[in-house]
RNA sequence: GGAGGAUUAGCUCAGCGGGAGAGCGCUUGCCUUACAAGCAAGAUGUCACAAGUUCAAUCCUUGUAUCCUCCACCA
């Protein structure tokens, strides 16, 4: 064989877009068409709105190690790619950009808006895709879907139609979160709650016959024109006396009654609570209860409307606030304000303070589908990993509330239902109606509003394998079989893709569930846009190289764990990869000239045996590890097998029957070399998969491509716990006495006579003798003899035991033990006399008090290094002395 | 108010009933026929605190403290 050119450093953008390219070409990321049982995976659907960030490569590299990993067991293996239109979040990101140009979405009219937005779409479409391969995303290109696409829309409208058919979908005036700035309804889950300071004001309420008056404490005085009524708690004794009775609303003449709900907590405040049913949904509840009047006070736009006070109209919320409250001073109503503070709801994509708003909207009914959820996993259809976040699962599916899907923006799946003009008939279908089959009117108008986002990814694992076809792809590939996401999107998604597919296809959309944990910085803060601490995937593609960063995260990965990292994290692959390269490297520098052989059991030295049973060893303990999702045990028992074992051990073992041996145990050593080079490669590339390719390719033994290549399997026959005894004993007799030779400082020219006192009876003492040649190197000596009897003569040795041996050093020949301890008993004269002058100069009050502190503490310091030096060199003398 | 997580070496974190570990950092010595992005040796810890279970506890139970996350509520 001809040594193979690898001169060059490892330089990952040598090879890595090279290597992508010609997998895709070869169509390797296509499930084959094997027999054997299928496996799927979809991805979750990245938003169209930006690029990808930290969490989303490590949980696309976890996916692609899922993914090739089962790839290579063989098993037609599909990973769908996709993404994800997100409503809001990309109409904001238009409107931002036409606010720029001094535009509103309305100037451009729906139809150019929607244009505009998918040609957003299509670019941020490209960086992300770009952005996987550059990962080096194993994911079938040929599956790539989009959730507005043509065939995603169709399952939308099925999907919708269904529901409504099933008595499932209702619309209907309701108290819902509102974003002013989006202008749309949002979803509960959808507002997040961040506590601000506020104040609480306290208001008198006079009675309507004059007779005095209550007070009543609220946040928001300005909503007080929507107050139907105020509510006191029936056990509260204060009040029963009052209850019925009219009051007289400030700054209006209207009249409310007082009236008495459970809801009311007798403890806050007064115990007096006003009811504004349109503007709080506690108020919303009560008043249905008591059939009150719900009074919208509020635009869409979020200001004033017309059911306030003439002067109050057209302000926003805090606006009317201000002035609310002046007004109420100057009638006398306020008592006081005291600061409070309390949670308000902000809309997750904009961050604007969101208003309960009624509003007619459209819902689904959740119960029903919440049931069949939990009972796919109360039968164990699912399963999540870690099993903690069941808990999770299961409290949010036993108090499930219905989920409002209406949303009144532009960009998004339009609401299938129209409405007749003439006859007001309303027409829910799955196809474009023209005419109304009530009237036969060609009038008909669509409903305005579309559709959550999540309405389309709650259907993505069955909706890009072509439903509601029956498609063949449906057929093999669902249900898929692992979903890996982050924990923050349990309820947006996770939980509603199990309601949709248990609805719609009667069986769980997937079986295992892998949670991951959020991706954070150094501080453990959450990576962000606005923070600006955030890690750009292609920036640490850029400095280290994709399998730096595929295997960093994975092996920091700890059961979904956050993770906490910074660019310099990514070294630790960075510098494993390097390492791989460096050995290959070596190796294949190394074949000239040699020939491979077959290699035969019977032909394998102790060395051999345990470098196969610890490639076995390692095969197991990934197998373990990938059943249960446990990718930093995988990538550690990597690590350790091809970086302490191979490299540290083994490479250097072989060294001496490379470079020493006869031909024949030349070639044989070169071939199990390769062997095991080869079979590395292949256990590694889940993991590491570019370097990995590359070397494979260049390999004399290699077959093929490494991604399609067969993974490596457990094989208990290689098992060998007499090589793994022998060699741990090897290696401990090595270890002991380099420690040795380190702690007189020989330097390593010095080649020392050893002597290993080791009784017959132990295994390895016949090994040991039969390796004098490889324990010389390993202790770097001139000779080593194994004393099986006790008989050799180890006087004026150095003593270096281990665990059933003694290893004797002779270190006489390296150093003349008399003027060694002559140097150091001068040292320590030297430094005593030092260290005198340092302690008086610091038992010295004047210096202490007046000296710099700076001088104080290096003069400390220097008095510490003086001691450390006194006792190691009086520690080294009682070493010499000892032999 | 409810649920969950964290607390182990200077830093970031694995581990989890019988040996306290990794990476980085640090100290010392080495350019030893791939790798200084390396090799070799080394230091560093009442495994948060308290009680209990056990022959045995970093690991199990209970409680306490501190930090974090999620859910619900807050007039």
């Amino acid at each position: 064989m001809k040594a193979v050119e690898l001169m060059r450093n490892y330089d990952p953008k040598d090879f890595e877009e090279r290597i992508y390219s010609e997998w895709k070409e070869k169509g390797e990321f296509s499930p084959s068409s094997s027999d054997k049982e299928h496996f799927s995976v979809v991805m979750p659907p990245p938003n169209v709105t930006g690029i990808l960030h930290m969490g989303h490569a490590l949980n696309n590299s976890l996916q692609d190690i899922i993914v090739r990993y089962q790839r290579m067991h063989g098993r037609p293996t599909l990973w769908v790619p996709g993404t994800d239109h997100a409503g809001i979040a990309t109409q904001n990101v238009v409107e931002r950009q036409l606010q720029k140009e001094g535009l509103r979405r309305q100037d451009l009219g729906r139809e150019k808006f929607i244009e505009r937005t998918w040609s957003v779409k299509e670019k941020h479409h490209d960086i992300i895709a770009r952005q996987l391969e550059k990962m080096g995303c194993s994911c079938d290109w040929k599956h790539e879907r989009f959730t507005m696409d043509e065939g995603l829309s169709r399952a939308v409208r099925e999907a919708f139609v269904t529901l409504y058919e099933r008595g499932l979908i209702y619309k209907g005036m309701y108290l819902v979160n509102y974003c002013p700035k989006c202008g749309t309804a949002l979803a509960d889950d959808e507002v997040e709650y961040e506590n601000v300071p506020g104040k609480l004001y306290d208001v008198r309420y006079p009675y309507a016959d004059g007779s005095g008056y209550i007070t009543v404490a609220t946040t928001r005085p300005e909503t007080m024109f929507g107050d139907v009524a105020v509510a006191v708690h029936p056990d509260d004794e204060r009040y029963k006396s009052v209850v019925g009775k009219e009051l007289s609303l400030p700054l209006t003449d209207k009249k409310i009654p007082i009236i008495t709900d459970r809801f009311v907590d007798m403890e806050f405040g007064t115990g007096m609570v006003k009811i504004t049913p349109a503007h709080d949904p506690n108020d919303w509840e009560c008043g249905k209860r008591h059939n009150l009047e719900a009074i919208n006070l509020l635009n869409p736009d979020g200001t004033l409307n017309g059911n306030v006070p003439e002067k109050y109209r057209g302000m926003k919320a805090e606006e009317a606030r201000a002035l609310v409250v002046e007004d109420l001073e100057k009638g006398g109503y306020l008592v006081k304000i005291t600061d409070h503070a309390h949670d308000v709801g902000h809309c997750y994509r904009c961050h604007t303070t969101v208003e309960p708003y009624l509003s007619e909207q459209w819902f689904v009914s959740m119960k029903s589908l919440a049931d069949k959820a939990l009972k796919a996993w109360k039968d164990g259809d699912i399963v999540f990993y870690p099993r903690r976040w069941e808990n999770t699962y299961q409290h949010w599916m036993e108090n499930i509330r219905d989920w409002c899907i209406s949303r009144q923006l532009w960009w998004g799946h339009r609401i299938p239902v129209w409405y007749c003009q003439d006859c007001g008939k309303m027409i829910v279908s799955r196809t474009d109606p023209d005419e109304c089959p009530e009237c036969h009117s060609h009038s008909l108008k669509q409903d305005s509003d579309v559709l959550d986002t999540w309405f389309s990814s709650w259907l993505w694992p069955f909706s890009t394998l072509g439903w509601p076809d029956k498609t063949p792809d449906l057929e093999k590939f669902f249900p898929t079989n692992t979903l890996v996401s982050a924990y923050d999107i349990i309820f947006f998604w996770i939980s509603r893709m199990i309601m949709a597919s248990e609805e719609f296809l009667g069986k769980a959309p997937f079986r295992d569930i892998v949670i991951t944990g959020l991706v954070r910085d150094i501080q453990g803060r959450k990576m962000s846009k606005s923070l600006g601490n955030g890690i750009d995937p292609i920036e640490v593609i850029d400095k280290y190289g994709a399998d730096a960063m595929k295997f960093t995260l994975c092996y920091l990965a700890a059961q979904g764990q956050d993770v906490m990292i910074d660019m310099d994290s990514f070294r630790l692959g960075s510098r494993f990869a390097n390492k791989i390269w460096n050995a290959a490297r070596y190796l294949l520098m190394n074949i000239e000239g040699r020939n491979l052989v077959e290699i035969k059991r019977e032909k394998l030295n102790v060395m051999d045996r345990w470098i196969y049973s610890r490639f076995n060893d390692s095969a197991r303990e990934i197998a373990d590890a990938m059943a249960n999702y446990r990718f930093n045990e995988s990538a550690q028992a990597i690590y350790s097998f091809f970086w302490n074992d191979f490299c540290d051990w083994y490479i250097e073992a072989s060294k001496d029957r490379l470079f020493h041996g006869s031909d024949e145990e030349k070639d044989l050593q070169v071939s199990i070399l390769m062997d095991i080079l080869e079979k590395s490669m292949r256990l590694m590339h889940p993991f590491l998969s570019f370097i990995t390719e590359e070397i494979y390719q260049k390999l004399p033994n290699h077959k093929g491509d490494v991604i399609a290549s067969s993974y490596p399997e457990y094989d208990p026959l290689l098992d060998d716990k007499e090589a793994m005894t022998l060699v741990s004993s090897l290696q401990e007799a090595s270890r002991v006495v380099r420690a040795a030779r380190a702690s007189l400082q020989i330097p390593p020219e010095k080649k020392l006579k050893v002597v290993v006192r080791i009784g017959k009876d132990n295994a390895a003492s016949s090994f040991m003798n039969d390796e004098l040649s490889l324990l010389s190197s390993f202790m770097n000596a001139s000779e080593v003899i194994i004393d099986m009897e006790g008989k050799e003569d180890v006087k004026g040795a150095l003593p270096a035991s281990g665990i059933g041996f003694e290893a004797f050093v002779f270190v006489r020949e390296a150093i003349d033990i008399e003027s060694e301890i002559k140097k150091l008993e001068g040292e320590i004269e030297k430094n005593e006399k030092l260290l005198e002058g340092s302690v008086k100069k610091l038992s010295n009050e004047a210096f202490v008090s007046h000296a710099k502190p700076e001088a104080v503490e290096k003069e400390k310091s220097k008095k510490a290094e003086f001691e450390d030096k006194i006792e190691k060199a009086k520690a080294h003398i009682e070493l010499l002395k000892s032999f």
